[in-house]
DNA sequence: TCTGGGGTCCTAGGACCC
DNA sequence: TCTGGGGTCCTAGGACCC
């Protein structure tokens, strides 16, 4: 049996934690580069505002109805992140991280000591209790399922927050009432296709065909189909699989015109992502590099250039990532575009495990290598001060814009908040 | 002027092999 | 005259998720 539990409106929860008296008042938090609306407290719902409307759009209306707004603070949400998950490990036997705001747990045998939604009410509590936090909880024999529980939690009042989808009655009650593309791994485009074939709710989609779900789509909407009905086809999975690639990228500040920010941005890029790297505890080689124009530009020829170059020897130094970047940088780059954004892709994943020894040992690594990227990654996480690398450059005029962000209440020891 | 960032899985088609 | 069939690996692209 799983539940499926997720924070309320994440983002806009956590600037609330630490700003009492925004509460019950309209809040949003907007993308990177201060660009799109990305979270919603329940008044900012209310007022109509759409998630993903571009910020400089609807700035004067967000005005108008005095809503505050913040850029995203990773940093901050990251944390509270963290302390949820903590709770959750701390009162079921298992939890799978699914993002960073919910978490599938394993409540199977719970049923044994008590009914399910008194334990769902029960997460409620010491969640809310531990981090300000508020959480819906969905109960459901398969991941599916759950997440349609979940769904339910949050959109009826009157559930309370928490729904236990145990019985097949109350599943079919409830697909009965659900729009096709709130299942979970139904989009836009299938969605779409499937109203043209009569089918508009989820009880519908649970009752169709198995086979020409998979003729007509594919296998992964066969088992979406099969898991409506109760077949559990999705399986629980504690330990988070390795990453099979690590992705920076980021939209700039203002248009890039010269190779000397687009060479700093991408060194800056390629940092991140071989810390990100580290973190995993992986050796990469294949580095991409991908660049693009504004798609919305009138006026100007899109361009989106890709190129990818190897080491030949696993690495996660920082120094061979740049250097490889660098390289498949100047391989794409053309002058007379204004770019918006670019990214530094690794991939082609190594270990330092057994099977990998022997190339390890026919080309040695720089000898150097592990303590200096340790003694980086050390400093730039230990608060006192950062280090990186002369390519990114100081005067960063394409870094992004966050015009509005809020303090790192959390993670940086000035912005504690205080109490008297 | 200004439109996020970071992932996964699956499939089709081409290259290549015997 | 008659020119196979089956397999693997890789890549690009499409769909989805939060």
């Amino acid at each position: 049996m799983f539940a499926l539990v997720d924070v309320n409106n994440f983002y806009a929860s956590c600037e609330t934690v630490f700003r009492p008296d925004l509460r019950g008042k309209p809040v949003v938090v907007v993308s990177n580069n201060d660009g799109c609306i990305i979270s919603r407290s329940v008044e900012a719902k209310a007022l109509g505002i759409n998630m993903t409307a571009p910020y400089f759009k609807i700035k004067d209306e967000l005005h108008r109805n005095q809503v505050t707004v913040f850029s995203s603070n990773y940093a901050l949400y990251g944390d509270l992140s963290n302390r949820v998950m903590m709770t959750l490990e701390e009162m079921v036997p298992a939890v799978e991280l699914y993002s960073i705001d919910e978490a599938f747990v394993d409540v199977s045998g719970i049923a044994n000591c008590m009914p399910l939604e008194t334990f769902g009410r029960q997460i409620r509590e010491r969640v809310l209790k531990n981090t300000g936090l508020t959480v819906g909880v969905g109960i459901a024999p398969t991941k599916t399922l759950a997440k349609l529980a979940n769904f339910a939690a949050k959109n009826w009042q009157q559930t309370g927050g928490v729904v236990d989808l145990s019985s097949r009655n109350r599943q079919r009650k409830l697909l009965a009432l659900v729009p096709v593309h709130e299942v979970w791994g139904v989009g836009r485009r299938i969605s779409k296709k499937l109203g043209l074939m009569g089918i508009e709710n989820a009880l519908q989609l649970a009752d169709s065909s198995t086979w020409v779900m998979r003729k007509h789509f594919n296998v992964v909407l066969e088992r979406t189909v099969r898991e409506l009905r109760g077949e559990s086809c999705l399986a629980f999975d504690e330990f988070a699989p390795s990453k099979q690639q690590i992705i920076c990228s980021r939209s700039f500040g203002q248009r890039i015109t010269a190779y000397r920010d687009m060479h700093q941005a991408v060194c800056a890029y390629a940092e991140r992502a071989a810390e990100k790297l580290r973190a995993e505890r992986q050796f990469c080689c294949a580095v991409s590099v991908f660049m693009r124009t504004s798609p919305h530009a009138q006026n100007e020829t899109f361009y989106a250039p890709q190129s990818s170059g190897r080491l030949t020897v696993p690495s996660n130094d920082t120094r061979d990532i740049v250097r490889v970047a660098t390289h498949a940088l100047q391989a794409i780059w053309k002058e007379g575009f204004r770019y918006m954004k670019a990214g530094v892709m690794l991939s082609d994943f190594f270990s330092q495990g057994v099977a990998q020894l022997n190339l390890f040992d026919e080309y040695p690594p720089r000898p150097d290598s592990h303590a200096l990227m340790q003694v980086i990654d050390r400093l730039n996480h230990s608060g006192r001060g950062t280090v990186w690398f002369a390519g990114q450059g100081i005067q960063q005029s394409w870094a992004m814009k966050r015009e509005m962000l809020s303090p790192r209440y959390t993670t940086h020891y000035p912005d504690f908040p205080i109490v008297r």
